[in-house]
DNA sequence: CGACCGAGAAATAATTCTCGGTCGGTGCCTTATT
């Protein structure tokens, strides 16, 4: 009586603010989680009306609703959509360092008075403890937590910030949240919720599957192979698309040739200056940049139906960035080609950019600092010498092994009874080498994914846990009819069966191809096991 | 880890090889100058 009474009303506001006249089941199914007041992790594809999840439900719950959302310019582009409805009850603000302080305060009121609906910020603004009381004291109803992949991708070293959101929600009043992302691995999905320490959340996953892209890969002996490649593509279709290069330096490189072979194309990455950036953004959305060449910078918030095709020229780090990357192309459903073009040598720039282990005796000095007094961290870059970057890794690590914890006043200290500091330097340095691990396991699989002759549908899906029954019927391989149907049961344990291993721990099980099949272990990430091996010697074990 | 660059050596005169050093992605934020 209850549910149906939600299902009603969500449709009812879904036909009054956005003018649709159905809901997906899907959707249908996480606006009511969040109209229960339930904690809610939803993975659908770009194009399915996430954004709508959280805004149909925070427009009929009471209280304001807080957007937890990671880019500047993303958030500027979904609070433009937002406002353009001229609707109080969708009415947006926001607070960033893009504004002035009487913007910000400004943006408080509307909120505090009820006369705007969302208020977008950033983890690093909830961070200081003045903003983040303020916001308590606005009791919002709802969070919404955007492009929630980021709390994996990004909070162990690049943001840190983002790794804290569980405590930043606790001290806004803990309110019901919702996450939500296009692309997330089980261990991503269980990542969000412990580090959001979400209760029972209702997990809403599908339509991972994407029939409109043709999945192509070729092996590039030399890049003069990788060159020619490319233009083949390029003179097939003239659509707009997106070229995807490791570095800054190839991306101004390669556009450069291009516009010297006869397509004109421009270059993107993050060390350009904001302004030109947001134009090229702005002129790439508007069909005036007909091939883009970008590092992974450009993408979130890239929402164009009519890309046509994605090449890759280079391995990306793990099949998560791929999919997200690979995900642009085709949104309008017309059929669109993505195209990787790599080398064994591509995996070296990926291993650098999982980065060195930590010093101990770095991490042991950290660990004693703290003991004896609380700190800031610009009190603490000074009393080690360390830079910005590399102590924000060593906190984070810090107090993940219960040797550091947030304090008023921007201040980190050591918890009571925290570990002596050589035991903590040891946890954290085997935490590193553990998340290292799992992060190389990623390019592993990536690379396993390049070199496979099974269905690249079903190989890129039971990576996201997800087991297809039948051929996708869009990839070179099921095109070249080197695909065999994986047909989920020839080994010994079934597809998504829990075991343990030995040495490696425990594990979910994956997919099997021919006689070998992938495991994914808590603690060294995803691993290709022979299964004549496994069940010869008795290596797993039903857990 | 591997690509790339410049310096200097090897070999015999203009090119090829080796060695050592450097660099490589993603973005909030703040604060001090124009």
């Amino acid at each position: 009586m209850k549910l149906s009474t939600h299902s009603t009303t969500l449709r009812r506001a879904a036909k009054s603010l956005f003018g649709w006249t159905a809901l997906r089941p899907h959707q249908l199914a996480a606006m009511r989680a969040v109209m229960k007041r339930r904690d809610a992790l939803v993975v659908l594809p770009t194009g399915a009306g996430k954004s709508a999840i959280y805004q149909i439900p925070a427009s009929l719950i009471p209280g304001p609703t807080v957007v937890i959302s990671p880019l500047l310019a993303l958030q500027q582009d979904q609070i433009a959509a937002l406002n353009e409805r001229q609707r109080p009850e969708l009415r947006a603000v926001r607070i960033s360092s893009n504004e002035s302080a009487a913007q910000q305060s400004q943006a408080i009121t509307e909120i505090r008075e009820g006369r705007a609906e969302f208020l977008f910020i950033t983890p690093e603004q909830l961070a200081n403890p003045d903003r983040m009381a303020e916001v308590k004291s606005l009791k919002p109803a709802l969070v919404a937590i955007d492009e929630a992949h980021c709390i994996s991708a990004w909070g162990h070293d690049f943001r840190p910030d983002y790794l804290a959101l569980g405590h930043l929600i606790d001290g806004i009043g803990r309110p019901p949240v919702v996450a939500l992302t296009a692309t997330a691995s089980p261990p991503v999905r269980d990542d969000i919720i412990a580090r959001l320490r979400l209760t029972e959340p209702e997990v809403v996953v599908s339509g991972l599957d994407r029939p409109n892209l043709f999945l192509e890969v070729a092996h590039c002996p030399t890049e003069d192979y990788r060159w020619r490649r490319l233009l083949a593509l390029l003179s097939d279709d003239t659509r707009p698309g997106i070229i995807y290069v490791p570095t800054r330096r190839s991306a101004e490189e390669l556009a450069a040739r291009l516009s010297d072979a006869g397509h004109p194309a421009q270059y993107y990455h993050g060390g350009m200056a904001s302004g030109p950036r947001a134009e090229l953004h702005e002129a790439f959305l508007a069909d005036q940049v007909p091939i883009m060449v970008a590092t992974s910078a450009f993408g979130m918030g890239i929402d164009k139906p009519n890309i046509a095709w994605v090449v890759h020229m280079a391995l990306p780090d793990s099949p998560d960035s791929y999919f997200q990357e690979i995900g642009r192309a085709g949104r309008d459903g017309a059929p669109a080609r993505v195209l990787l073009l790599w080398q064994g040598e591509d995996v070296g720039l990926q291993r650098f950019f999982s980065g060195g282990l930590p010093n101990a005796d770095e991490l042991r000095d950290l660990s004693a600092l703290l003991r004896k007094k609380a700190r800031n961290k610009k009190e603490l870059r000074e009393l080690t010498g360390l830079g910005p970057r590399k102590l924000g890794q060593y906190l984070a690590l810090l107090e993940q092994v219960g040797a550091a914890e947030p304090r008023a006043k921007q201040r980190i200290g050591a918890p009571r009874y925290s570990p002596a500091p050589v035991d903590a330097a040891a946890a954290a340095l085997a935490e590193a080498e553990r998340q290292q691990t799992v992060t190389r396991s990623r390019t592993d699989m990536m690379r396993a994914f390049a070199e496979t002759t099974a269905c690249r549908g079903q190989t890129l899906l039971a990576y996201f846990g997800e087991q297809m029954t039948e051929l996708c019927g869009h990839c070179d391989n099921c095109h070249a009819g080197t695909s065999t149907p994986d047909d989920g049961a020839v080994g010994p344990f079934p597809v998504h069966s829990q075991v343990r291993h030995p040495e490696w721990g425990h594990g979910l099980v994956l997919s099997y191809e021919e006689d070998r099949m992938t495991v994914l272990f808590d603690e060294v990430g995803y691993k290709t096991l022979s299964v004549s091996v496994v069940s010869e010697q008795g290596l797993l074990t039903l857990d």
